[in-house]
Parts: C-alpha cells; structure tokens; sequence
DNA sequence: ACTTAATATATAGACATCTATGTAATCGGT
DNA sequence: ACCGATTACATAGATGTCTATATATTAAGT
C-alpha cells in the first residue's frame, strides 16, 4: 500500500535520539574523551556560548532538573573541565566556569554537531528540512 | 526572518520523547496504575500483539538490550504482570507470558497509545502526517 | 528587628539503562 | 561421542535521571 501513514512517529522520535546520542559518544570516544555522557556535553556547549552560568539556568538551558544538573557538574569539576564559584552578589548563586581544560574541548563539540548535522539534516533538501522543523514545532507545541 | 531553519531538529526530537514519556506516566498514574515505566508498557503491549514471547525477541523489539529487559521483566512479574515459562522445545529460552492481571491492564495501554497520536497527529493535516513519517524514517536511514 | 516565605544548591534514595561477565543449554565438527 | 563454539538468559556494577528533602541565603511583611 502507497502512501501509507504507520503512526510510529514516537517510535521513530526515539530512535533517532538514540542514535544522535550514541553518535556523540562514539565520536567523543574517537577524540579520546571519556567519562562524558550527552548531557555533560550540552553543559559545556551551554558554557561556550556564555561562561559562568548558574546551576539553576543551565538547567533550565539543557531541559534537566536542577539536583541533576548538581551531578552533572560533581562529574565536570572532577574531571578538570569546570570549576565552581560563589556568586558576589548573591551566595545562594554558584556559577559554573570552564577551566583551561574545558575550554580546550570545544572545537570537537564543535565537530560533533557539525557531524549530527550532516546526519540529520544531510539527506534532506532545504524544502524538506523546512518542512521537518516546522512539523516538529507544531507537534511540540500541543504537548 | 521567515522560514529560517533553526537546525535544532535533534533537541526538539529529544523534547517530544520526553513528552512522549511523561504523557504515558501520568496517563498511567490516573488508571491508578504505579511502579510501570515506559518500557514495562513497551512489554505489555508486544505482549497484548503476541503473548509467550522470549526475552530475545523482546529485546529487539522494543530496542533495549537483553539485560534491561531481563530486569524489566523482574519487575513486572514481581508486580504480577506476566510470568516467565521455560520453552521445552528450547530450555536456554524463556518465554514470557501475560498473566489476567496483565491482560486486564490492555484496554489502559490501547487508550494512551490513541492519546499520544492524538498529541503528536492531531494537529496535522493528512499530507503533513505523510510528510512527517517519510522524513523521520528519510533520517533514520542515515544512522 | 524578627519571623516567615522564597530561592539556590546540594544530598539521598530509587530506577531504567548500559557494558561486562557468568551460567546453563544447544549445536556442530571431528 | 565428545569438546569447543554459540546462544539465551541472568547477575553485577556503573551511570544519568528523577522526586523528595535538607541546608543556606535572601527577600518581605508586620
């Protein structure tokens, strides 16, 4: 049958996370990076956009909950890549910065999501990645 | 600026899984039903299309490993979903089997599972829906 | 000023998932 | 018929994630 509309687009939504997410991780392996799962890496592409964020807002920015985020960074610090420091003006605030160490993996969290683009969006004519984007966000929206 | 492309297919993908997810477990916390994640109702749903499955054939189907599964299954036989039966054609094999109280729970998956392709097709034309699927299933190809 | 509420982060415990490994049963070649 | 390889499942340990709760700091109301 042609044509023919499968409703497994939830099904088919993960996998497709899935593999975004172990391509990151084969390719962080490749580079020689390890202990880092996806979710490490969206915190330091976060802190490459803009340093010594608060915990509260990476959360935010990465769609994780806050103690989660806390774990997130317990790994980063002790592995070398951040460093935590009490905000001056209010000390509730700790503010997470990128160490020498950190900042030196951006050009392969570059690379990844150059990488995952061309995955994604490398079969896809500009009409049909226009189309692709604009399906999602109006599926998003009514969650 | 109009139709601009975001490329951030693979954060909003992540986003409707998670939606995906948590509509399924608050539908399942109305229905009284607790301690069932998502993939348990993978389980019970291949279970509902063809009962007395091996772990194997399980696993592939919903897409986890063979030892997720196994704990998966530990948990929804010791909740007394299903129970777990020898092959004797093939002793290595289990085959897992629904029990009444997991029969009984189908009519609660058959309801989310119209729920979630009401969230995510509702809102789009027949065309788009088409659109959709071949342009997801376009990209998985590509993994 | 003092008490209460709100906010920011951390900690604890639980869970799904993974990889690596163990164990038991079956198959296959000699 | 036996021994090595394969297959199926289970177990162990690690990890990311969550909810619930604790702690510490700031803000607000009386």
């Amino acid at each position: 049958m042609k044509n023919m509309i499968k409703y497994d687009t939830a099904s088919m939504v993960g996998k497709i996370r899935d593999g975004v997410n172990n391509l990151i991780l084969s390719e962080l392996n490749k580079h020689g990076v390890e202990g880092i799962a996806p979710s490490h890496g969206d915190i330091l592409v976060c802190l490459y956009k803009k340093n010594g964020l608060p915990v509260k807002e990476l959360a935010e920015k990465i769609h994780r909950t806050q103690p989660t985020v806390t774990v997130l960074i317990d790994k980063l610090q002790k592995l070398g890549f951040v460093e935590r420091k009490k905000s001056k003006e209010d000390s509730r605030i700790t503010l997470i910065n990128l160490t020498e160490k950190g900042t030196q993996l951006e050009p392969i969290f570059r690379e990844i999501s150059e990488k995952i683009n061309t995955v994604i969006y490398g079969g896809l004519t500009n009409t049909e990645k226009e189309q692709l984007e604009h399906l999602l966000e109006k599926i998003l929206k009514r969650f």
